[in-house]
DNA sequence: GCGATGCTACGGCCACGGCCGAAGCATCGT
DNA sequence: ACGATGCTTCGGCCGTGGCCGTAGCATCGC
């Protein structure tokens, strides 16, 4: 059988640890140059060149040069689900032998960060709860859906998504569900999720922080996930 | 990052071609046992026996011993959609360099076959056809649900889900969608395509072609899929 | 009890692949 | 035009890990 090949060659290709470093950096959605990937991955730029070729041929990254850098992203969000499902069971194994001293920068991924086009970590969860506690959306393992209540809240908000992911002939707007590896719940992402996070970032609620995929609520995001979702402090951890 | 050495660790272990093999084998939910696996991957038993080791001990694989055979499975659904979500990525990747002959073994797979616990290939779309269709489920690429008609025409075939899975408040019944790697589009999964799965096995209308993932449509089963699916014949490729 | 079967543990062989130094091209700045 | 920067290619070193032969332990059949 043939296909086991391709899965085996794609999943070494993330099974490597400097390449790993290298998506991991990248889940964030943005596009990086390759000097940056290198320092990230602790690798020096020849290495990490060769790694960069490889991750774009086989289709995993997409590439755009500009000027005399070279941007590298991942080529699409089956990229980032894929890589979202090897964390989770990744995560769900024996920790055992690894109990990992979790340091500052980790706790800030933990409370709030992207997940390539959405929001993950506390605030990401808090804000699904608060949704699903007003009958917004509606969230199992399976699959979820945007209520036509949250559809005309969301609208409220000045949150667009585009018609392109809604089934044809009038159907619901799906919202997928993203297990959270930090939370181990179920937070909102597709394309209602990335539509909300993008405008969270247009209101100013949130910015990213330095150049990790972690983010920092604003004062003025406290006030508004406050009045508007009615998120007083969410969960660090 | 501490997380990034896990995702390399649990990709790496997929990436080896005697264990994707192994674990490919396994994608229909069946336990097999060590000598089986070690037929399908292509090595001695005492190099699959290392194998099966490092997979249970990190939590890819659940192992049962019975008598003097140990009997290996996944160890839960979300490794089985860690695997579809490898595939999905390996399959979209630039085929350039690779014609594949695809044999008659493959041909049968890609008719109809199981995908850990429900149905794939061109039955499986058939069926996610079928039923969209007529307005039992709606699919898109973030998610699925069954609808009130949808629920109502189950029931009235005998299918029956645990309620575990539907969310708590009278929400509605998701059914994941699933992105067949042979035929590119999406098929019923989850719980709803669980249960279906199970209740076409049930009826007599499937049943496994020797050893592998392929299953074979019976006589009763043509009937059947044609009289209360409209199914006639469904895309061999 | 005895051999056969299924599985696992150990040891050594070997090769694939990651790593960097050196060198070669592009592009940018002045 | 010149050097500096960013990126890539090539070549060789070397360690990790897959592989099997041999051996050891449990279970089944008679």
């Amino acid at each position: 059988m043939a296909t086991t090949a391709a899965l085996a060659e794609t999943a070494a290709l993330v099974g490597d640890p400097a390449r790993a470093n290298m998506l991991g950096a990248l889940m964030d959605g943005r596009a990086l140059t390759a000097s940056e990937l290198a320092g990230v991955a602790g690798v020096a730029p020849q290495t990490a060149s060769g790694h960069l070729a490889r991750l774009a041929q086989a289709g995993l990254l997409a590439v755009a040069s500009q000027g005399r850098h070279r941007y590298y992203r991942l080529a699409s969000p089956g990229v980032a689900r894929m890589l979202e499902a090897i964390m989770a069971v990744a995560e769900a194994a024996p920790r055992a032998v690894r109990p990992v001293v979790t340091g500052p920068r980790d706790a800030a991924l933990r409370a709030a960060r992207t997940c390539y086009d959405h929001l993950a970590g506390g605030l990401g969860v808090a804000l699904a709860d608060a949704l699903t506690e007003r009958g917004h959306v509606e969230l199992s393992a399976d699959g979820g859906v945007l209520t036509d209540a949250g559809a005309a809240f969301l609208r409220g908000l000045g949150v667009t998504f585009d018609g392109a992911a809604r089934p044809r002939r009038g159907g619901r707007v799906f919202c997928r569900p993203c297990l959270d590896w930090s939370e181990r719940r179920p937070h909102v992402a597709g394309a209602v999720g990335a539509a909300l996070c993008a405008r969270c970032f247009e209101n100013g609620w949130i910015r990213r922080l330095d150049g990790t995929r972690a983010v920092a609520v604003t004062p003025a995001g406290r006030l508004a996930f406050r009045s508007v979702f009615g998120i007083g402090a969410f969960s660090p951890g």
